[in-house]
DNA sequence: CGGCTGGTTGATTGGTTTCAACAAGCGTGG
DNA sequence: CCACGCTTGTTGAAACCAATCAACCAGCCG
């Protein structure tokens, strides 16, 4: 399998095979992390960058009265940063849902690195935007969208974002999250994305059972759910390109 | 009253002298924008850098149904980049919601600047980890809490951002948003924005009148909200350190 | 003064939560 | 091997929060 974050700064510029190597190289085999466990390196070096190299993980906010948001999923290729600077108190966690390969970079590597090559440095740019906008879209959904509307639009998300890197393929892809994970996500209860779920596979749009989920209907889903993948600024590629201005 | 961007920078890093006179060099005077009219510059350079200098601006998402989705509030001393290298088209827009003096940093110019200043590079850096722990805020307040606290959430987090430029006093602070604009920003009608208003009004926390916003009780607003400061990454400052960890 | 925008109120509807119970799958230890 | 416990998924009924619809009021401006 290559490498997803090779792959994922690949869906926003061309690279060399030079960078690509480069990157190879800088991030190194990683270190495992168990599921159910927080993604946290007390001792790490601040200005590294941790990068998913496999499985899932998520950022969340914890509240004293039990109840958890999930403010987004990080899937393989995704750099996360609790705590970039490490500025003050970190203001959320990132929790490992699979067993999770994690990569580093270090600060000073991520710099010569993005010195030595603009299409890398414009890569990691672009990744940044499309990070905001993924966060901007869920607070869309949240304000706007309707239940099924919103269960809609994260597999429409999550679909693109694998498929980005390898993972998806036309129809069906990996999905190991519960509904209690769904329902911290979409704020909601557990019992309702139960019913939720039921409903979009009465419509005939989708199939999720055994931790993977499957599309019948692409573009019947992303109409449902208001689904531009646009937003997500990754360059079009054959095959991806179905759920556009749906 | 001294530059709102200057001010905000240095709410996130100490700057020089020479810092800040060339911040207000490289911004200029600005220029004019109507209230309740879109920010947009088509020929503008797109790597370009807006800055609101004076007034209330908003991100948001207008539907085809004629909802709107507002996904954050520009204050003065915030860039606001609506196409940041123009990767597609716009995902979202921005617009004006009181008349708007817009400042603008030109590419060349914001790379020459953070090139010879590591100050302020740093602190456009954490700028920008500040508003994307903005927009995880909302989805957590629009996912998690409840329409009393989103609301007093929401007033914390603008009152925190008006004082950090000056422009707000201990306890009260401008508020030109109308009931509508209060709604579209917390997934709400203006309706029930309404009566949650009322219910702060009688709780005798808040006043909001002809466009002003009177904090009567901040801490006990902050609790109401699960508000702590500590997200937007501003360093302390006297006067404005009431609300953590409350 | 009329017309418009923004704010307020009441009654009804509907989407979600809550509570409670139960079924299915799975790993583990007796 | 099966029993057990635990997690995950499913279902039903009642309570509740917020949307909707529809008026009406206040202030402002041309």
């Amino acid at each position: 399998m290559s490498n997803p974050l090779v792959r994922k700064l690949e869906s926003y510029v061309p690279l060399s095979e030079a960078d690509r190597l480069c990157l190879i190289d800088v991030v190194g085999p990683g270190r495992m992390v168990a599921a159910r466990t927080d993604i946290i390196h007390e001792g790490d070096d601040p200005r590294a960058v941790s990068v998913i190299l496999d499985g899932w993980a998520c950022r969340y906010r914890q509240f004293i009265n039990g109840r958890r948001q999930i403010v987004s999923f990080l899937l393989p290729g995704d750099p996360c940063d609790p705590h970039v600077f490490l500025l003050d108190e970190m203001d959320h966690t990132i929790g490992a849902i699979t067993p999770v390969l994690l990569g580093q970079i270090s600060g000073p590597a991520l710099q010569a690195m993005t010195a030595r090559s603009p299409q890398l440095d414009l890569a990691f740019h672009r990744e940044a935007l499309a990070t905001a906008a993924v966060q901007r879209e869920w607070t869309i959904s949240l304000g706007s969208r309707t239940g099924i509307e919103r269960l809609a639009h994260l597999f429409c998300e999550l679909h693109a974002r694998l498929a980005a890197v390898g993972l998806a393929e036309a129809e069906t892809c990996p999905m190991p999250i519960t509904q209690n994970d769904l329902g911290d996500a979409m704020g909601q209860t557990s019992v309702h994305i139960n019913r939720t779920l039921q409903e979009l596979r009465g419509m005939g749009l989708i199939t999720l059972r055994s931790r993977r989920l499957t599309i019948h209907d692409p573009i019947a889903l992303a109409r449902l759910a208001h689904f531009d993948s646009a937003y997500l600024h990754m360059t079009e590629q054959p095959g991806r390109a179905v759920a556009r201005r749906a």
